[in-house]
DNA sequence: CCGCGGGCCTGAGAGC
DNA sequence: TGCTCTCAGGCCCGCG
């Protein structure tokens, strides 16, 4: 999945399709998702409409006129697809037969407007839940994650301050969402490589010993704002599973420096791109210019 | 509390 | 061609 730039595109697709318009129907056609959809996931949805589609880290947050919200997670593999009335007939196909399903389509939501948005995820990592909106600050999901990195509050003294004292690495620091949110693999590895730090080296060093930020938090600040940005404007990574809600794919994987670059030249200084295993994880990055 | 490793799933791609 | 193996953009949980 779909890391914040990839979530965010998915929002901005799905944006036209659900604001102000009801779910006329729904189909939860696999409810054994990340974790199971309550027997009247539908039931609840139906008649209701979305106030507003909103993200917070990597969760698209749907604002119901019920009161509740619909929190929704892409997982590793999770995507949304929308078509509008008789857009699905293949042409030639005059029996008017429901659209087929694709394998994995697992929730459908019928929209007032005409839309019909698919979610569809092979691994079903994904997940969906719906939550009183009065609830949503206690909701244990969202609860801990940390400081939304396009956000202006987000900055060095507070990078800082989340990294104090961490005896774990830098790539792990970042992976965690409860320093930042939203980032995973590819952006982080992307975002230290234009910081010029090492994914090795301990979190505790972009602070001092107050907690006070350095050169190298500002960096990264810095550094993860462009990358997340620029990957928004390219409309994020499509590597596996990635697409916009247009079905089209992104184009950020085009401008990776480092990420899935093992042994190619560094865009840098022209040495080799090294991948080495994090916490489980591949990380890719350049020994000479990363330190 | 912190940090790590396992597990959840399916599919794509590499190697034999 | 077909099998087996490894790996994949995330995140919760349990362990030490």
């Amino acid at each position: 999945m779909p890391e914040l730039p990839e979530v965010e595109t998915v929002r901005r697709g799905l944006a036209p399709a659900m604001e102000g318009a009801r779910f006329t129907h729904v189909e939860a056609r696999r409810r054994d998702l990340r974790w199971p959809l309550p027997k009247d996931f539908a039931k609840r949805l139906e008649g209701t409409t979305v106030e507003g589609l909103g993200r917070r880290a990597k969760y698209l947050l749907a604002d119901l006129s019920s009161g509740d919200v619909l929190v929704m997670h892409l997982g590793m593999s999770g995507s949304f697809r929308v078509s509008h009335a008789g857009q699905e007939r293949a042409p030639g196909n005059y029996h008017h037969e429901r659209p087929k399903h694709a394998a994995h389509d697992h929730v459908v939501f019928h929209m007032s407007n005409g839309a019909t948005v698919t979610f569809n995820d092979p691994r079903r990592f994904g997940s969906m839940k719906l939550v009183p909106r009065a609830k949503l600050e206690q909701e244990p999901l969202l609860r801990s994650i940390g400081p939304e990195p396009l956000g202006n509050e987000f900055d060095a003294a507070m990078l800082a301050k989340a990294c104090a004292g961490k005896k774990t690495s830098l790539k792990a620091a970042l992976s965690d969402q409860r320093v930042v949110a939203g980032l995973g693999n590819i952006y982080v590895c992307e975002a230290l490589f234009r910081a010029r730090l090492s994914p090795k080296r301990r979190a505790s060093t972009i602070a001092d010993r107050n907690g006070k930020p350095n050169g190298r938090a500002a960096a990264l600040v810095e550094a993860i704002k462009t990358v997340l940005h620029d990957a928004i404007k390219a409309g994020g990574s499509s590597l596996r599973d990635h697409r916009r809600a247009d079905g089209s794919l992104g184009d950020f994987q085009h401008n990776f420096q480092v990420y899935d670059c093992e042994g190619k030249p560094c865009p840098s200084c022209k040495g080799k791109v090294k991948r080495v295993v994090q916490t489980g994880r591949s990380t890719f990055y350049c020994p000479s210019c990363q330190k």
